[in-house]
DNA sequence: TTATTTGTTGCTCTACATTTC
DNA sequence: AGAAATGTAGAGCAACAAATA
């Protein structure tokens, strides 16, 4: 029996005690998912402390750790201890972001790569066609890519800095499936990994998916913060890091050089692993003046590099190259036979073709021409005190006013006629009080449409 | 203090007690895993019960429960009720099947799909080259597969007897993908799902990487006991089943169509949801006289279909079409945006012009011919007292005397000059007193190859 | 600073189910 | 058929850790 009547007492959420069945740990989990899911418990909700709600039930205390850790690993409630347990910001809908239907509806929210140069792709398409080994590239063999094909992707890579060999590399389906490589070989559920505050929406989705948690590390204006990262290592126990130095998405942060190797300093006191998603490289390595080097560099026995093409060559090929360290290497193998088999040879020939033709530099030259008159565009029409983040990147970092709930806002600006992200589908951990929205600049099909949605845009924002 | 002193006691498994740490239960978990990876534990020895440990050690049992509970969950030891836990068949090692450089070495390990028929393909390559719209094929526009393709692909299934819409399939990259993906999407960490004891392999690794337990269930010359299946659900809390039952691999089993209604039965009853891997439907539906149709159609609402081109058509173009009913489609479509934003099209396209043209039912007839020789060829070698399985398999099911360990006995077979599979990498669970080889006979460059190398095999036999 | 609130983790207890003898 | 052996699962207890006032 519980001591005291809580009829009058404010919780915010009470289940109905007759509802529960046992195992009563899985019930109380199920109604507040249903809660949360038919909306009837908003983000950032306060649950009551497992304390209250046990003594309001007439159960042990542990028994609601337990059925707030089920909704815990869905992603569908957040806690800090010593705070209380809170409905997450992206409880119930899907963060992950793709190209779906749109009519009348200018994309500034998918960030994609200026897909004007994608003749120059589909030239280099006929003339693999062309090539005597054709057939070669239809088979079973080489699962990680053929050796001519890595030897690309090593000339590729070293022109941003890394140097490996044909056994530390494999080729992939494009950033995202290699992401998940990483994960499925890496890590196991219930591991931590660090990111930043605000980090690549589909990763989160992945996480989410592997039942992997994501620690939200504090940064700067130069990245990631190292002591704040020490700090969270030490209190958790934290398996990985998954950085974007280069320029991360969605903030535009570029680490600077002093900041990646203190950084480096805290993976290696921690032995972390440390997925970088390098996918902005070809935009930063021989073209920012002070930038050095990709932080595999600095820690390369515990570092996955993922390079994608997607963002530099073209998107619709799907390939990346992924590098790793020797102690790496048997898991990443083992992942990318489980759950890809192989990539498709064809894909990667033509990125091969590209690359030793030199035409994946041309591409390369205009894409970042293109993005500088983006941001060129961009700048008048928010024009930003001081420039902040990455010159070229493909995307911008709007500080925005705290109005509406982050879906509400999208859904107006649809209305609106164009599709921004709003920075609450970034966030890896706990709400912020600062508000964003991502604005692409590479999805439209031309400057000028690019124009009419930032126009839209400001007009929105009034 | 434990009661006795069981210095003598015969135990097959003594951790130190003084190597404990705590956590206890994560101390002797990995104990329990070194033992078993560095070879001291064999596959089928049987550990101390949970009870018997816990007094050696002087712990409470149910703190042996969760230790035993971790090296479960990664594959390492199975249990059963009243009986005891035991070493599993694929503990250590990996047995996930690709192709890897191999000299001087037939293979009739991994699968293939006779490449004689890229040639064709080829063709159809430098066809889809010449489309006005390539360059459409290269954005990231219709993550799940452009609508013409997809109407190619309803085609295709419709003469496999699938009969869906544009908005219940998806393209994704080949079968293993396929299966990764619907892991992802519909089961977590901790489920189970039914296989039968012999099954894919690499479903085997893509099961253990997700924490996702399988039940093995007995089956007979016509595919998994209902009955059998029936039991196991009643017993245990299955999410899921996976079967392949145009012909199970390895087995070559064609599961009768009585069968797959009984199996449907049973699968309604308990709500599973069914993952139908039916990558060999197109050498069974139209082929084989009194077959009927795939199980989706006796379950739609909750499986998923998957039907890969690989065998098919090609293997290398990295194509599967799966099909799934609507109460699965939003997170399917989820998982499919966080493996792998989407297929490469071009691939997809290459099919869409073989299936549009005709030429993949071309390559489809020449690969049937070529499995009847091969077939022909193997009933010289080994002739089967009565045929069992599907005639036109692209492998056979070779029953052997137990020899010895299964690795051991595939390095013997290398030595000799073949790869060939022992029956131990594909079974779900524990192991069985029946022992065989998987003979693949649509990897080797020609017939001539084939026959040399199942007289290597046939006199390593003896 | 310290006490209080609140969440986390590991271990134990109890009830129960299945298999074997 | 019933007892013993063996594994499973939920719930409770206690020690601890972090945040806050």
């Amino acid at each position: 029996m519980p001591v005291n009547s809580f009829d009058n007492y404010p919780m915010s959420w009470k289940p109905e005690r007759k509802a529960l069945k046992r195992p009563f740990y899985e019930s109380i989990a199920t109604l507040l998912e249903e809660d949360i899911k038919n909306g009837y418990l908003a983000p950032g909700t306060k649950l009551p402390p497992q304390r209250e709600l046990a003594d309001f039930l007439d159960l042990n205390f542990t028994t609601i750790t337990r059925a707030y850790k089920v909704c815990k690993i869905k992603g569908l409630i957040y806690a800090v201890t010593g705070k209380g347990t809170f409905v997450s910001p992206s409880a119930a809908r899907s963060i992950t972001i793709s190209r779906d239907k749109m009519t009348n509806c200018i994309d500034l929210g998918l960030v994609a790569s200026f897909e004007e140069t994608n003749e120059i792709v589909a030239e280099a398409i006929q003339q693999v066609t062309n090539k005597h080994y054709l057939e070669q590239l239809l088979n079973y063999n080489d699962p990680t890519g053929i050796p001519h094909q890595k030897t690309a992707g090593l000339n590729w890579m070293k022109s941003l800095g890394i140097q490996t060999d044909q056994e530390h590399i494999s080729i992939v389906s494009g950033a995202q499936n290699a992401l998940a490589v990483s994960l499925t070989a890496l890590f196991e559920p219930g591991n931590r990994i660090a990111t930043d505050l605000y980090t690549y929406s589909n990763f989160i989705d992945l996480a989410k998916m592997h039942q992997i948690q994501l620690v939200p590390i504090l940064g700067d204006e130069y990245g990631m913060l190292p002591n704040e990262l020490d700090k969270q290592c030490t209190q958790l126990n934290i398996h990985g890091i998954f950085l974007i130095p280069s320029c991360c998405n969605p903030t535009t942060i570029m680490m600077s050089d002093v900041r990646k190797k203190e950084i480096a300093e805290v993976i290696r006191k921690h032995r972390l692993l440390l997925i970088e998603d390098d996918i902005h490289a070809f935009m930063t390595a021989g073209m920012i003046s002070d930038y050095q080097e990709p932080m595999f560099n600095l820690l390369p026995e515990q570092s996955v590099y993922i390079c994608s093409t997607s963002k530099s060559i073209c998107s619709g090929l799907r390939v990346a190259y992924i590098a790793y360290g020797d102690a790496l290497r048997e898991k990443i193998l083992q992942a990318i036979f489980t759950i890809n088999v192989k990539t498709s040879s064809f894909d990667a020939e033509v990125v091969t073709e590209l690359i030793l033709s030199g035409k994946a530099h041309d591409i390369v030259s205009r894409k970042k021409q293109l993005a500088q008159s983006a941001n060129d565009i961009y700048s008048e029409y928010f024009p930003e005190k001081e420039l902040n983040g990455h010159p070229l990147s493909f995307y911008r970092w709007l500080s925005i006013k705290n109005l509406n709930d982050g879906l509400q806002m999208e859904t107006d600006l649809k209305k609106h006629g164009i599709r921004v992200f709003h920075s609450d589908r970034f966030l890896s951990g706990s709400t912020t009080p600062n508000k964003y929205l991502r604005v692409a600049l590479s999805s439209t099909k031309s400057l000028d449409e690019l124009k009419t949605g930032l126009e839209r845009l400001k007009n929105y924002l009034g």
